[in-house]
DNA sequence: AAAGGTTTCAAACGAACGTTTGAATGCTGA
DNA sequence: TCAGCATTCAAACGTTCGTTTGAAACCTTT
């Protein structure tokens, strides 16, 4: 066998959590795709769930490692003076985009982990967020000190609708074909089109919202 | 007691998908939430996978219908003439916000469907895929005619950026609370917060990756 | 080559799942 | 009032799940 059982069963996994969904997938479709004995999870890994944790963490710790050089590198660059909004898409979004290009597994996994951000289960929300502990307070630093007109409240919200335009791109290549035929298989394209979708809408005019009218602001008899 | 049980079973159902998602509730779950027998559902639906359809089906149509009458309504108004990109941005994104708003029943739903576009179990793609075979056709060709200018490609991509967006608008509450303390509580907030970001993000100046250049286009030392 | 620790394996475990059954109960129209 | 259909109910069905077990196989070290 070239790789390891263990490396196999992550791969495994890994792939079939993308193609059905964590708890759609069973261990015996796991050990199955990796040529090892069923028992091998619980003896590798200890149970289901920790198998789970182990995928993510395999590479999730690498891309917010990536995430967080890719930051500091602009800020050493820019000595002090708040960074450029764009430097800091790209450091985030970027980082991850490219990662779901990468042939050797990133793909893969950037797909799984698209549609986890929104998982109900709760182990993962707590494990997600661990993961995410770090990069976020940096990166949120970083922005409110590039964007100190637009309230913080007002970006939080851009920033979550940012990461679901991310989630889409990443992951949605099935919903994508409800749209229509569409070409996805050119990752710079994809990089340069959703780097341009949230330059815009991070920088969109705010919304005057920010006092609360009588009842309904913007009643409109659309409906 | 006050309504039947087949509506009961479908409250029920569409309150505990959206807390521990489709495959984790059980019947058991259900059922005892709906204050119904176990038998009930394959009673009244056939089987789980009938149920799930029936929890779609009740609201999804009904929003679809809104939002191809909000798109006629302007439409009319127009009279021939192309409608401004807002307008149709409004009737596709703005119902589905309002009805998120909705307390009686909207909200839970529309935070179950926005998790449910990536979901990779079959049956449920090809479910969701005629659901929406119209209203998508419909606002594709609107959109095509608004924004004679962008490429179709293009469009469909920001586009489904903007499914992204909405997606986690209304169903990544809880993934919003990862970016730290903020109130997701006032829905007309929310609406402006979302239409302003789509919007920018439908408006910004294309991407100069038409042509694809020699290998890379833009290879930013960024990691 | 024997020992000791690690990994694999076939088999089985109890629990929980969706579904089915057949009898009991409720309701409606003649 | 009572037949006839619709609904509810407790119980059980067969399956499949994650996990455990104890022996076999493998691999390293002396």
């Amino acid at each position: 066998m070239e790789t390891d059982t263990r490396t196999r069963i992550l791969d495994a996994a890994e792939s079939l959590f993308v193609r059905h969904g964590l708890d759609a997938t069973t261990l015996r479709m796991i050990t199955a795709e990796a040529q090892a004995n069923l028992a091998a999870v619980n003896y590798h890994f200890g149970s289901k769930e920790a198998l789970i944790e182990a995928v993510f963490r395999r590479r999730l710790t690498w891309l917010n490692e990536q995430r967080i050089a890719a930051l500091t590198a602009f800020e050493a660059e820019a000595k002090g003076a708040p960074l450029k909004p764009r430097q800091i898409v790209e450091a985030f979004f970027g980082v991850a985009i490219r990662m779901a290009a990468d042939r050797n597994g990133g793909q893969t996994f950037m797909r799984l982990l698209g549609r986890t951000y929104t998982e109900p289960t709760d182990f993962i929300r707590t494990f997600l967020a661990e993961e995410y502990a770090e990069v976020i307070a940096r990166f949120k630093a970083a922005f409110f000190k590039a964007l100190p007109d637009v309230p913080q409240e007002e970006f939080l919200w851009r920033f979550h609708f940012m990461m679901g335009a991310l989630s889409y791109a990443i992951s949605g290549a099935d919903a994508l074909r409800m749209l229509g035929p569409i070409d996805d298989t050119d990752p710079d394209a994809l990089y340069a089109r959703l780097m341009s979708f949230l330059i815009g809408g991070l920088r969109a005019p705010l919304p005057e919202v920010l006092a609360k009218p009588a009842r309904k602001p913007r009643a409109k008899r659309a409906a």
